[in-house]
RNA sequence: GUGGGUGUAGCUCAGUUGGUAGAGCACUGGAUUGUGGCUCCAGUUGUCGAGGGUUCAAGCCCCUUCACUCACCCCA
């Protein structure tokens, strides 16, 4: 066996690819239309930036990071999300001069260390976007609208938006301890899991699938119903802007996130179709990250969409594959160099040709020129050569007709419109 | 990190109680000396994932290992 590629990490095929320049030209269109410009920014950061902003305890910065030390021993970590960059480059660059709101997208791959199965893999890629500055629950309810709409035009159906609010510092605490000494009370039903982490994360067992767990937080308070007057508003705010605007949701009391850094609107688009990786695309508001990573004190929201989870829910649309527009079939060498030539200056044109290079029969390269699809066909040997015309032979009818080999790049241009 | 499943031709997969490896598709050539698809005929292809063991004999049984995959965990 020879090199194979890292465990975990995909080569994108002709085949599979046209599907995701569809679905990335669809998020082109959706975000620009909502005013979001596109950024791009390194893959590898400094180790420190992730530390910082998804949190010291999180599972992705305790064992999922894919770091290394660089030639000046810098500690260099290969971006396991999209948002610390993004505000790293937005407070570097002091984009927050330019506008009091900054609307951001980016596109690109990601790396965690984990075992891979389906939806999940150690490089995977994902669409985000960042809104900055807009401490209203409008923006909430417009990124919201925007990520419907994304859904939409991807024509990925069969998935669901569910909202929530964590809190913010003032009422998330407040909130946790009461939830602790709830589960307290009942640590013997719990999973085994669940005993270990209610006190390092106890939002987490609201989310746990066994069954057991699930019973036993049957009545467990909800954060929702502990939010502080400013929380509880916000949340209301952002449930009635979404309604107006007609965006189905529900409230699931029961989501939690991964990463520190949000507070208050968090959401999910989740799925069914996808065996056990049910969120295809979350986010929500990270209101203090901005300032705690050295930039001004201003409120934030973005989300992030799994492409490969929205690949796997086989969307039918895709990017048109080109086909050949013309297959030249020569026959012998002499006809052969003097297709190779006029094939490059009908490309050199715009005109997509093909040819054989391999010497094959008549026969093969009718057949290759029909597999490739190719619209039409020239055959060329030593008379047509000699003559200066030769047949031009439409695929899909069979019919052939005759031209002249110094006027054919116009005549392909007027068939082919 | 933990558990389950699967590794046989380029692809999808058969392979009986252990007896020296097969089908379909694909590919190549021909039927049609210079014309694709449909049909028919013929042909090529294997370290049976790898290493070791048991046996007269292993694709099949045993051990080890690797890869892929699904799930736990976690998350997009």
């Amino acid at each position: 066996m020879s090199i194979t590629g890292i465990k975990g990490m995909n080569d994108i095929l002709p085949g599979e690819i046209e599907t995701w320049q569809f679905l990335e030209q669809q998020a082109r269109e959706v975000f620009g239309t909502y005013g979001f410009s596109e950024i791009r920014t390194p893959v590898p950061e400094k180790t420190e930036l992730f530390c910082r902003s998804i949190g010291e305890t999180t599972d992705i910065v305790e064992k999922e990071m894919y770091s290394f030390e660089d030639k000046s021993d810098n500690s260099i970590t290969l971006r396991p999300e999209g948002t610390a960059p993004v505000m790293r480059a937005f407070i570097q660059n002091k984009l927050f001069n330019l506008d009091a709101v900054t609307k951001l997208y980016y596109m690109g791959p990601m790396f965690r260390y984990e075992r891979p199965q389906k939806g999940r893999y150690r490089q995977f890629h994902q669409i985000g976007v960042e809104a900055l500055g807009v401490e209203d629950a409008k923006i909430d309810a417009q990124i919201l609208a925007m990520l419907h709409r994304f859904f939409e035009k991807a024509g990925i159906d069969s998935v669901s938006l569910q909202v929530n609010s964590l809190g913010c510092p003032d009422c998330r605490p407040i909130y946790r301890q009461q939830l602790i000494q709830y589960l307290e009370a009942r640590l013997d039903v719990l999973c085994e899991e669940c005993q270990r982490r209610y006190t390092k994360n106890p939002l987490r067992v609201l989310d746990c699938k066994s069954a057991g767990c699930k019973e036993a937080t049957q009545d467990a308070p909800a954060i929702i119903d502990h939010l502080c007057e400013h929380c509880d508003d916000h949340f209301a705010q952002v449930q009635k802007y979404l309604t107006s605007l007609e965006i189905p949701f529900s409230v699931n009391a029961r989501m939690v996130r991964g990463l520190d850094y949000y507070v208050r609107t968090t959401f999910e688009m989740v799925t069914d179709k996808l065996g056990s990786q049910n969120a295809v695309a979350a986010g929500g508001r990270y209101d203090g990250l901005v300032e705690s990573l050295g930039g001004p004190a201003l409120p934030g929201i973005g989300f992030a969409i799994g492409l490969e989870r929205l690949v796997l829910m086989k969307g039918e649309n895709r990017i048109e594959p080109a086909f050949p527009q013309l297959f030249i079939a020569a026959l012998g060498d002499a006809a052969a160099d003097y297709a190779f030539v006029l094939m490059a200056r009908l490309q050199a044109k715009g005109i997509r040709a093909e040819m054989d290079f391999q010497g094959k029969s008549l026969k093969a390269q009718m057949r290759r020129a029909d597999k490739l699809q190719a619209e039409y066909v020239l055959v060329l040997g030593d008379d047509e050569i000699n003559s200066g015309q030769a047949q031009l032979k439409e695929m899909a009818s069979g019919d052939q007709s005759p031209v002249a080999l110094d006027c054919l790049a116009s005549q392909l241009q007027e068939k082919l419109g």
